[in-house]
RNA sequence: GGGGACGUAGUUCAGUUGGUUAGAACGCUGCCCUGUCACGGCAGAGGCCGCGGGUUCGAGUCCCGUCGUCCCCGCCA
């Protein structure tokens, strides 16, 4: 391979094959770097030592494919190059084998700046090509590879399940493929084996994992592609914490092969303190928690503020950020997403002059130095009365308004200074289980409750009777594990009687007939003797792209999808012909 | 569905207040060069300024629309 050439093989005779990264034509001595995935070799074309391998070197150009037969030469001491591994010798061609040609490629491998995304989406197998990228997809390897040992050193079967499946329209909308033999009839592709996998638990494979493509038809993000991995697990008899056990052991494996030590346990966190702490179900624990500062006011200095006494307010500090310039204020304020009416005060100097008192309390009650920049979130004085139905929760939707105003505020400040002042420093991984979700979300639009994780989520034992009677106060026993502010994955003890998700998909607003008529096989699968279930998944995709430092799924996966869900080197999504859309018997009725 | 940024040579970008022939670097082509390694030197080719309208004596520059890429909100059980 063309990067394994060491001193240690001076003299050896060697073939080697890859493509022309950089030729330096000198006149009658060519160097030509030749590359593969392993790295890059210089080999020496000599006119004075064989004049018809030299000829035919002037021929080559960048991304040929060539084959040297040569001698492994050690360097000079003054021609040693220490920027690349096989620097310390070069091979001296005694023949030469074009094994193909290459047009001028759009961009080179070996440019220095980046050619634009639409660019390396198109000629993506010449942007595979780049060290970044082919790094990238050789730690996807290693990571995927050590999560499949790690499991099945546990115990686990990889066992796997249809990407044709039935739609089960709730949750994400489903990718649909239509049936020709059932015309009018669709498959759906999975957004996740969640039944699947729980019924093998019905089958007695008590531990099961998958690497797996899962699919939903949503909008796109940096984070979030419509096709995307998983590392699905399921296992019977569980309490939370062996499914914790399992990822964190899955999870040490998958960074130790990244190069990394991490410590396990993981911290642990209450959704409701998160919320207060964070304002936020998936916190980055690199940038410190809030502090709840409405005590330092006086309640004249509330009023005259125009602050709501009865509402939390929120001090975020951003350490070392110092104070920020009329301008940086300025680019602050659309930078705030206010939720329910919530406040900010991006100007801490001010309200530190015209209250002096109220300004050093907060500065010592949040611990903020002098260089440490604070922002304050409000609830604005008329804000607060409301007769939501989740309003008995400890965290009142008023409360969560503020709450997650300050979250927002706090993760996009991170994100625009955190970075420059060192905050988030290489190889700082902050793992967090967050637990004790509200198993219910009310949804505003619908006027009705939904599962907040899954419906096949376990309630509390505690909770139990307040499925029906105050659904708002059931907690379900899900658990996200969190790295650096970015969801990793989503699992739960899931019901494993046939009663219980019976009463659950009542509470969530399903008639018996709907019931059935949805989920009917796996409400008749859970009365044949189900062992208590338990499991999650992890977003592969997520993972390597926090070890690869990357900002986009789209550095980690090989072909990705734009934001538009095109895949612009093979162009689909595409029409398909008449014919083909009569076997489906479908009809299509609006043409592009 | 909504908001924002960007679109100029093969590529990455610059292009002033609307004003003569649209520039640079890399890449490409040719010539020169025996120790380069982001080689160097000389010469050269390469432009529907995304597309369509409009304003103007005059548009890469201003306006409207449209397409594409990116980021965000909604959405993502």
């Amino acid at each position: 391979m063309c990067g394994a050439l060491r001193a240690s093989d001076a003299g050896k005779k060697v073939i080697l094959m890859g493509w022309v990264n950089r030729r330096r034509d000198l006149g009658a001595l060519i160097f030509v770097d030749v590359r593969d995935r392993s790295g890059v070799t210089q080999v020496v074309f000599s006119g004075e030592r064989n004049s018809a391998v030299h000829e035919k070197a002037e021929l080559l150009r960048n991304e040929f494919v060539i084959a040297v037969i040569g001698t492994v030469k050690l360097r000079d001491a003054d021609t040693i190059n220490k920027n690349i591994p096989t620097g310390e010798i070069e091979l001296v061609a005694d023949e030469l084998r074009i094994l193909n040609e290459a047009k001028h490629p759009p961009f080179l491998p070996s440019d220095t700046s980046l050619a634009n995304e639409e660019m390396r989406l198109k000629y993506r197998y010449i942007d595979l090509r780049r060290d970044a990228m082919q790094f990238n997809i050789e730690l996807r390897h290693k990571v995927a590879l050590a999560i499949r040992d790690y499991l099945a050193s546990q115990g686990f079967f990889e066992i796997e399940t249809p990407f044709m499946t039935r739609s089960t329209p709730e949750g994400a909308r489903d990718y649909l493929v239509p049936s020709r033999v059932q015309p009018g009839a669709f498959y759906a592709l999975p957004q996740s084996p969640q039944l699947f996998k729980q019924i093998l638990m019905i089958s007695g494979f008590d531990k099961y994992f998958q690497i797996v493509r899962c699919f939903r038809d949503e909008d796109l993000r940096a984070d979030r592609q419509p096709e995307f991995t998983q590392i699905d697990l399921e296992m019977s008899y569980p309490q939370p914490e062996r499914v914790w056990e399992t990822v964190e052991g899955f999870l040490t494996a998958a960074f130790k092969a990244a190069g990394h030590d991490i410590k396990t346990p993981f911290t642990r966190m209450d959704f409701d303190d998160a919320i207060r702490q964070y304002g936020i179900d998936k916190p980055d624990l690199r940038l410190p928690a809030f502090t709840e500062v409405r005590d330092c006011f006086s309640p004249a200095d509330l009023e005259q503020l125009a602050i709501n006494k009865d509402l939390p307010v929120i001090a975020v500090r951003m350490p070392g950020v110092g104070e920020l310039s009329r301008k940086e204020r300025d680019d602050l304020k659309p930078m705030f997403i206010s939720k329910g009416g919530a406040r900010i005060f991006e100007d801490f100097k001010r309200i530190e002059n015209k209250f002096a008192e109220a300004g050093a309390k907060i500065r010592q009650k949040s611990g903020a130095g002098p260089d440490d920049l604070i922002v304050l979130v409000v609830g604005s004085a008329q804000s607060g009365k409301d007769d939501h139905p989740a309003q008995k929760r400890k965290v009142t939707p008023a409360e969560l308004a503020i709450y997650a105003s300050a979250g927002l505020m706090r993760v996009a400040l991170g994100q625009k200074y955190a970075a420059k002042h060192g905050l988030f420093k290489r190889g700082d991984f902050r793992f967090l289980w967050v637990t004790n979700f509200p198993m219910f979300e009310y949804d505003e639009g619908d006027k009705r409750w939904v599962a907040a994780h899954h419906p096949f989520t376990s309630p509390h034992d505690e909770d139990m009777d307040k499925l029906e009677s105050d659904p708002a106060m059931v907690r379900a026993l899900a658990y996200d594990v969190v790295l650096n502010g970015t969801e990793l994955g989503s699992g739960s003890i899931r019901i494993h009687r046939q009663d219980i998700q019976r009463k659950i998909f009542h509470a969530l607003g399903m008639t018996e007939e709907e019931a059935k008529s949805r989920f009917g096989f796996f409400l008749e699968a859970l009365e044949y003797g189900t062992p208590p279930h338990g499991g999650i998944a992890l977003g592969l995709d997520r993972i390597v792209m926090i070890l690869a430092g990357a900002d986009s799924l789209r550095e980690v996966i090989p072909f990705p999808k734009t934001a538009a869900a095109k895949d612009l080197m093979v162009d689909a999504p595409t029409p398909v012909t008449d014919a083909q859309l009569r076997d489906l018997g479908i009809a299509v009725a609006k043409k592009p």
